[in-house]
DNA sequence: AACTTTTTGTTCCATTTGCAACAATCAATT
DNA sequence: AATTGATTGTTGCAAATGGAACAAAAAGTT
């Protein structure tokens, strides 16, 4: 993998890995691209968000999803986020013994409850976006202005899309 | 379709779930809107890789590596997927056990061991690259050609600079 | 009405995951 | 050469994850 004394032998001028050719020759090229970000961001991020604050990924998710929507349900939670309704069930009562979050049932509905975030939970979150958005601007700061509005906005485009396909 | 204030009002007469505000109103947008997309395709599509061919993700990664740099320590997978080395570790045992790939001890260095894809390993990675490969392109549809190219071109650009922040 | 089907949230349980510790090997320093 | 430190791959173990089955409630059907 590394050339003997640092110097690149063939052909390569950059400064990175031999293996990110593969980003060239892979097959669904933005599938791997979207995949190899999203794990290049979020794994450290989770990771520190769980030494951090001790939060796993679907309390993480379920903290977030309540700061920008005030009220969900646990299923409005796993379809937003594409994680079973187990998960984000024990990720729940997790939060609510904590106190990051309340559950009100639905008079209309015996079968679902209502959740919100708490003040506490608010706090929290606030100090988790930090991380990310830390995170974030390490990555993208590669991007001129236009870059990043551009990619920005087919992002959005594309999250929208996304939205509306089947499970 | 875009609503001007980006507010996901109640009347807006859009087609997308009305959570999707969320893409609006979080903090670090970008990471969301990956992390979303990144799910959007790859949840369903490990879901079906598993079902049909048995592949957990660590072994589906390693498959993929292999297939596009013919030779690869452990170590260089895990560097790249980002995962665990324990969990490539078990992946090379699992896919060696069932003749998808060949491992020979590296005789200039007694602990690693280089890896390559035997002839059906890449048999069944590119039928499996053909059920990432539609996913692809049921989230792509939604763009036009300018900006798919521009996609590309900003994710390639992001995908080499994540490649050597440290990890 | 009675019934069937769907939806929500939960528990059970098997699988997957990843941290930590480990031995073996290599590299760096003295 | 001897010592120290770093790297590779592996195992053990505890935690996280997700499929499947379930009861309760709602919605749809006859």
């Amino acid at each position: 993998m590394n050339t003997p004394d640092g110097s690149p032998s063939v052909n390569s001028k950059t400064q990175h890995p031999e293996w990110t050719g593969i980003f060239d020759s892979v097959e669904a090229k933005d599938t791997f691209l979207i995949a190899f970000l999203s794990n290049a961001i979020l794994v450290p991020s989770y990771d520190e968000v769980k030494k951090e604050f001790g939060f796993i990924r679907a309390e993480y998710l379920l903290l977030l999803c309540l700061a920008h929507i005030p009220m969900l349900t646990a299923q409005d939670v796993s379809t937003m986020t594409r994680r079973p309704r187990n998960s984000i069930s024990r990720a729940v009562h997790r939060l609510l013994k904590d106190g990051y979050l309340n559950r009100v049932p639905d008079p209309d509905d015996g079968r679902q409850a209502k959740l919100s975030i708490t003040e506490s939970g608010r706090a929290i979150q606030n100090k988790i976006s930090k991380v990310i958005l830390q995170r974030e601007s390490e990555l993208l700061q590669i991007l001129n202005e236009t870059e990043r509005e551009d990619f920005q906005k087919i992002l959005r485009k594309l999250a929208l899309h996304a939205s509306t396909l089947k499970r």
